[in-house]
DNA sequence: GACTGCGATTTGATTGATCAAATGCCCGAC
DNA sequence: GTCGGGCATTTGATCAATCAAATCGCAGTC
């Protein structure tokens, strides 16, 4: 549509600069001041308290005093003072959300759509995602002293962990909500009930979708690329696809896991891949999606009819058309929301709240080919 | 630690049921309740606003009587309340930014890094980031609206920009101090100078950088891959390639601009690139890494010996070693944040600090091979 | 010795909303 | 006729900081 020309025909006011803000725009024009409860009390013929019961306990007014109350406030364009309320209330109605370093990886960007969805439902029930940022744990723990001590948060939304965290004690001990999405390993290692509210993706249910869907399009020889034993994420992934193959009566055969010098990326995924497909393999359960980019580099590269499926759906899998197992994001955003609202409404976190979220199977093109003819 | 209920021994006031997070661990535990500017006058032994300049105006204070408030303000471990800062001064100390969805995208992810370098150089500066979320142009108006008028927030920082833009009429008429990352197409096609503080990166001198890499490995059948006309963003990337060729004195003659019924995407990008090879081209420059990435995969496909730079540097380009142009975005937060600040301050905003910013190459292995042979 | 000047520090007032307690109101019952 | 009871609504106090104006203290000068 006619891009350029003349859309801003009305401003030749000059404008320069000074003018204060009384006479512009908006509905509130009265008395060029900003709108407060009392003078939205006087437009209503109430008083103050009135005005504050119409929003914050409207049952407790006359329907009638409600509405014309209710038509003052919008007739004035009064909006609460952050300020003033937190003040009072001691409860900013902020949430706290650490914005790590964008790293290089290909996943690592998953939570982009965590954060959208967390803010997004914050803003539905009338609260705000704040950010911070920092490089340790120290640095973390000195944002939580200053965050806290300043009131300009309630509650933290935390993302990841890892074994010790000393986050979650420091907070416990403060009686200051948190949510976690991402497992407790640590606690639960110890054989302790976890203390804390959290969530988390069943990995292990992923790859068994994975496999199912393999399996479904009439492949048996089933490969695993996964990381080195030891990380929780990573043998739980590879559980899933014991499982569903034992389920299926069909021997786990094929499997390459990264010894702990590979890094987890496209290469050891490729390589992998290559490897394996000579032994025999003609489909690929990845445990990233990094790895998942590679081995289906090196199954197009081999002229293969090979399938393969990663884990993240990360942005790099959708543009590449690889089918991948996606973490519900959105789900796991609302429930660490739910969790931190009712925390901050005195009910204590139920731990029976906390437990996983299964995942679901994106298909794309990589996971459509059934196997190669074979005996 | 061991208290819980108890601290309270002042207080028969009653004070049923809610808040009281008194006794904790912190250093703050001298009586139990959180530390005021008054109970740390009485710590030092001066007066309220003593301790208030100690922090706003350490200047008008004695040396050694700063030295002993600020050793107070230590040791108590206290904090200046957001609120009842906000309340007085009526600054808020937060800047909004807008949280898009999560597209598809290869690129738009970009975004990641500026939010991070953003968050963090406000930290630095004792400001913080708060984000909000919008469906459409009059979601965002709304946006402004509440965030403005609760004062929760001072400032905006916008990113991206269209023909049309109401945002910035709505913000400068009510003179709300906002930044923009993005260039100011419409106004700038007015001819009129831009009224608003704007950065954004010089597509030009990226892909113009791009080209002099590829000559500089001997390439001269340089190609660009781009999108059709009308962008403005594309149009100055396709013109950053033709200067750079026409001063190196080589004719442009491969290029493909899609239609505009394809869209920006990475089997377009394999499409150019295979009809480009075919018509003789040893190297491509890409508008986008969307379609840097299909180019490349072409080229491996078709086994050619040819290079390909993208642009945005995003992390999928960087997992799949292709050499990118990299916005300067750290740079362009640093400016979005200054110029902000600069406007709180009370000096307004300069137009001539508006700017492009230069951007670098990041060379990967995409772009390393020299022409094969030609006559 | 009182007075002025000037810088360092203290006291009073204010910001806007909410909580808690007081007030007004209407109706029925003693 | 008055006294409660039960609601709806109004008034006073408070949250924690900062601004503005008053006060204090100490030299230097007449």
């Amino acid at each position: 549509m006619a891009p350029d020309s003349r859309s801003d025909s009305d401003a030749r006011t000059g404008t320069s600069d000074v003018r204060r803000d009384g006479g512009d725009g908006g509905p509130a024009s009265s008395d060029g001041r900003r709108p407060t409860v009392s003078s939205v009390a006087a437009h209503a013929g109430v008083s103050r308290q009135t005005v504050s019961n119409a929003l914050n306990s409207p049952e407790r007014l006359q329907p009638d005093t409600l509405k014309r109350v209710l038509a003052s406030i919008e007739e004035t364009g009064y909006v609460r003072s952050a300020a003033a309320r937190q003040m009072r209330t001691a409860r900013s109605g902020v949430l706290a959300y650490r914005l790590d370093p964008v790293l290089d990886g290909i996943s690592g960007l998953v939570l982009d759509t965590f954060l959208h969805s967390l803010t997004s439902d914050a803003e539905a029930h009338d609260h705000r995602v704040m950010l911070y940022t920092a490089d340790s744990d120290e640095a973390e723990l000195r944002q939580f002293e200053r965050l806290t001590r300043a009131r300009s948060v309630d509650a933290f939304v935390l993302v990841g962990t890892h074994a010790h965290d000393a986050r979650y004690r420091w907070l416990t001990e403060r009686h200051v909500p948190y949510a976690v999405f991402g497992r407790p390993w640590a606690r639960q290692a110890s054989g302790k009930q976890s203390q804390h509210a959290w969530t988390d993706v069943d990995g292990a249910a992923g790859t068994s979708q994975a496999t199912e869907h393999l399996r479904s399009l009439g492949h048996t020889e089933i490969a695993f690329v996964g990381w080195p034993a030891g990380s929780g994420t990573g043998d739980e992934r590879r559980r899933g696809w014991e499982q569903s193959m034992s389920a299926a009566g069909v021997p786990t055969r094929h499997r390459h896991a990264l010894d702990s010098a590979q890094p987890d990326g496209i290469r050891s995924g490729a390589e992998a891949a290559r490897r394996l497909l000579e032994a025999g393999a003609t489909a690929f359960v990845c445990a990233s999606d990094s790895l998942a980019v590679g081995a289906w580099g090196a199954v197009q590269a081999a002229g293969a009819q090979a399938a393969v499926v990663g884990f993240d759906d990360s942005p790099t899998a959708a543009a590449l058309g690889i089918t991948s197992v996606r973490q519900p994001l959105e789900r796991a955003a609302r429930w660490a929301l739910d969790s931190v609202l009712s925390q901050l409404d005195g009910r204590p976190s139920d731990p029976a709240d906390s437990g996983l979220l299964v995942p679901t199977l994106v298909v794309r093109e990589s996971s459509v080919a059934a196997p190669a003819a074979h005996p």
